[in-house]
DNA sequence: GTCTATATCAAGATAGAC
DNA sequence: GTCTATCTTGATATAGAC
């Protein structure tokens, strides 16, 4: 876990903002209620509110945490490889597949932006930008293709006897050409 | 609508799944209650139950109709065009956009197959696996990158400056090249 | 900082009269 | 096929004692 983003809460607050984060891993945000959570940190419900003005706000210290988390990431693979974009394709998609409902939680509803940590999201998409070379519109054609690669086969959306793997190759390499020709 | 593909349901029963499709259309599945789609028909909740089991059948019934109605409109994009897949992605964001509720509703949760009506789903396929010739890799990949631009855009995920015009036209292009080079 | 007790709201679904 | 009345569940959040 990164919490070095959550440098305004408190250490109790940080550990129950963890605890969610799991609970939210393991069980889906469907299934993080104040009650769910509480039973999970070993209090009652109301006593999360001492530490948090309402729910919006602990999702927020999550979602600024795992954001964090996955910026860390990409600047590893980004730095460590000869072939920056397949990488981070692969990074991308084995992130969703370890934690599928906190990908959910990135990506699935509109940002409440004011409510994250400063710059936590611009990091995080700072490396793809590097591995396109710099070519924004690419960058962002680029995640959509993975996003949708992603959440599509999240929501068993692909028919039982799709190659998914190949369809990953099909437009990575597609994306991959266009980079190539225009640097 | 496109209800020709609900031949088992009643009259009454039809014209309560278009009042649900109609509910959605405006306001977004979370506002479907029951209560609030009875309203609507100028019924009470319960009386749905007698036309239909439960919640769940009546989106079924929705999500087949809508379904259907895509499928019709991609079949005449793709019959009347030159360039197939550019003319496909551009009639797949302008859907989304006039019916974001709908769209939603289609690609945001798994599916429950077993409820839809029958072929619904492939039909609504086969005009896209046709713009890309037979390649059924890249047409998941195309696929995965129109969803992820439209859905990205959707959730407000693009930054406030970003062209998105642009990022459509550079993914498209980047996988109309692959199509030409391999047919 | 934790507790108990409670307010408030809204949902899906069922029973049984008409 | 529609109604009223009701069951059951589960959520966020507040008040006030300790």
């Amino acid at each position: 876990m990164a919490w070095s983003v959550a440098k305004h809460l408190t250490p109790r607050a940080r550990q129950i903002a963890a605890a969610a984060q799991e609970l939210i891993d393991a069980e889906g945000v469907d299934q993080l209620s104040m009650r769910a959570l509480a039973d999970r940190v070993g209090i009652r419900a109301p006593s999360i509110y001492k530490h948090f003005e309402s729910k919006e706000a602990l999702e927020a210290a999550v979602i600024s945490a795992v954001f964090e988390e996955q910026a860390i990431q990409w600047e590893a693979v980004v730095e460590n490889s000869e072939q920056p974009l397949p990488a981070l394709a692969a990074a991308y998609r084995d992130y969703a597949r370890r934690h599928p409902h906190l990908y959910r939680l990135l990506t699935e509803r509109p940002l409440n932006r004011a409510a994250l940590a400063e710059d936590v999201e611009a990091r995080a998409v700072r490396s793809l930008v590097r591995a396109v070379a710099g070519d924004r519109d690419l960058a962002r054609a680029f995640w959509a293709f993975a996003h949708g690669m992603t959440i599509l086969e999240l929501n068993s959306r692909f028919p039982a006897d799709a190659d998914i793997d190949a369809a990953w190759r099909s437009g990575i390499e597609a994306l991959t050409a266009a980079t190539r020709v225009a640097p």
